[in-house]
DNA sequence: CTGAAAGCGCTTACAG
DNA sequence: CTGAAAGCGCTTACAG
């Protein structure tokens, strides 16, 4: 592997002026400029990032902290981070934390000996005290779904509380008498306000307590299990609301084998709008969330921060929308 | 961030002391040995891993390059191997190449730079050159589902064409007299096997030919178009026989579309035993991998050529396994 | 406009 | 057993 200097003796000038015009800094002759690109390209020549990183502490590098990549929610919000990276010639780090303490600490810290240029974390344990950390190293972050919390970081989430009163409503105008819910771990902010967006519009029936709402992890199992609780509870249930569409999927599954007709007996309606869910059987209505784009956004918000340290942050709540199919129909 | 400098400075030893003692090698007295630790301790002094890289040329990082994060089969491979990584102190980079040359390649390069200490890959565009030119750069690697290529290096591969011939041995055994398939990429060495798997068992019917078979991505949406294909050109099809889960839930939903009952006048069975095979309705059946083990295998064949690069390279061969579920059950 | 020199934080022959 | 010194491949004040 060519080095700078070999770049700098062969083209007569110093590894300085060699440095300073990679990366254009200062000036130099028209005539040096040339002749330097093109003992570079003759040679072949790729700048050493580690030695880079290692003077400039930085890397060209972002890091991703998903809960985990099981939930095809956060491989699809990936891949819009993905594109916008690689399209700026960033790398990605995708860290899976299963949402334990230990894992993000960890991982936090051997990112910033790695010299990432930013950070994008999706995690439950995240606390203010991590985020302030990060931003007196001097690494930008943004969160995603955390923007409940106090913290004055860029952030981005989506209106999950209007989305599960959309759903809950929409289950309630299509004749449903017995709403159910499957909500999230109770530590979940997503969770919890999923959960009171379905409150807001079932509290005030007579037959609702907190029996109609089981307790899932957005796992797939979770849903299967829920569900067939919730049949136990009530065998009277009509319609349920999955907070996630991962949930729903296990629920669907729980349905068949109670031999409850969807839509007809029991109207579905999930959360996301993941892929998978056009898929299933029947089709899962859902709260459609603009996955990809929330990638995207976030990868945009963490650059310009890069680029400009000093940019104020910037919190961002986007719209969800009513994704109608057949598992809600009737 | 205390540096070994400071470290040294504390204990009254010179930086060249401390480091030996940190990755030990060479010796040292008991009592210098105890202070510099307790220094460290006392100053949560950690070595920088970037300056360790640029002098070692070493990152304790490996990485895995897979087509997509999209197919639950790279996610839960991915756990296997994280799993394995990190209770062995080592990193990931979990790198997208959606399979395309270009990108391929600047992982490749950019992993290189990186000093990544090992390579997994599954990757149809990667060739025998790339493979020998890791391995002359001292970069040891272990491919997944690549066996079959002539390189002299570690692989991990399952049965493909032993899995597709139970699959449609099966169909052939529960009754079904047209049997369809649906299969992968042409240019993909697992797809090819497992199409001619299918065809070890179906070529001699005097049914058969080439339009019993519909050229799928493995992606979900692949699935589902291509039965519909199947459908119109033999509507007298009663099962078939998809490449992979993906496909196969798709192929479902365009089961029930085309108001096919699945089992009985539709039976399916799909190949790789991702989780949610056990979830969509009715419940797949499928030939089994086992993803995670590959997974695991795979980090710990890497581990022990990263530990000894002389090893001689190794060829896995896994079995799969019949898992029988209602989508196929008369 | 350009170069010499110091520095980023380590590791590793070499000498003693 | 331990240290001085050179080196990994860059970048960046500082001087001119």
């Amino acid at each position: 592997m060519a080095t700078i200097r070999d770049v700098a003796e062969k083209a007569g000038v110093s590894t300085a002026t060699v440095s300073r015009i990679i990366n254009n800094k200062g000036q130099a002759t028209p005539e040096t400029i040339a002749r330097v690109h093109a003992i570079i390209k003759e040679l072949g020549y790729k700048p050493n990032v580690v030695a880079q990183s290692l003077t400039s502490k930085k890397s060209n590098t972002i890091a991703l902290l998903v809960p985990t990549i099981k939930n095809p929610f956060f491989p699809e919000l990936a891949r819009g981070i993905e594109d916008v990276a690689n399209s700026n010639g960033m790398n990605i780090f995708l860290c899976n934390t299963d949402d334990e303490r230990v894992k993000l600490k960890n991982y936090l810290v051997s990112l910033q000996e790695r010299y990432v240029d930013g950070i994008i974390i999706n995690s439950l344990t995240l606390n203010n005290e991590d985020l302030d950390e990060l931003h007196s190293n001097g690494i930008p972050s943004v969160t995603l779904d955390r923007s409940i919390s106090t913290h004055n970081f860029s952030s981005i989430t989506v209106k999950h509380r209007e989305g599960a009163q959309l759903a809950t409503k929409h289950l309630i105008d299509i004749g449903c008498r017995r709403i159910g819910m499957i909500r999230g771990p109770e530590d979940d902010i997503t969770a919890v306000q999923r959960m009171w967006g379905y409150r807001d519009y079932v509290k005030d029936f007579d037959w609702f307590d907190q029996s109609w709402i089981a307790l899932g992890d957005f796992s797939v199992q979770s849903g299967y299990y829920c569900m067939k609780e919730l049949f136990q509870r009530h065998p009277d249930i009509d319609g349920v609301f999955a907070s996630n569409d991962l949930m729903a999927i296990g629920l669907l599954k729980a349905a068949h084998e109670w031999g409850r007709k969807v839509p007809d007996e029991l109207a579905i309606i999930g959360f996301d709008g993941i892929d998978m869910s056009q898929y299933t059987y029947p089709p899962l209505s859902t709260i459609k969330q603009p996955i990809y784009e929330m990638g995207k956004m976030a990868m945009e918000d963490l650059l310009r921060l890069i680029k400009d340290p000093k940019l104020d942050y910037n919190k961002r709540e986007l719209d969800v929308e009513l994704m109608l199919r057949e598992s809600s129909m009737r």
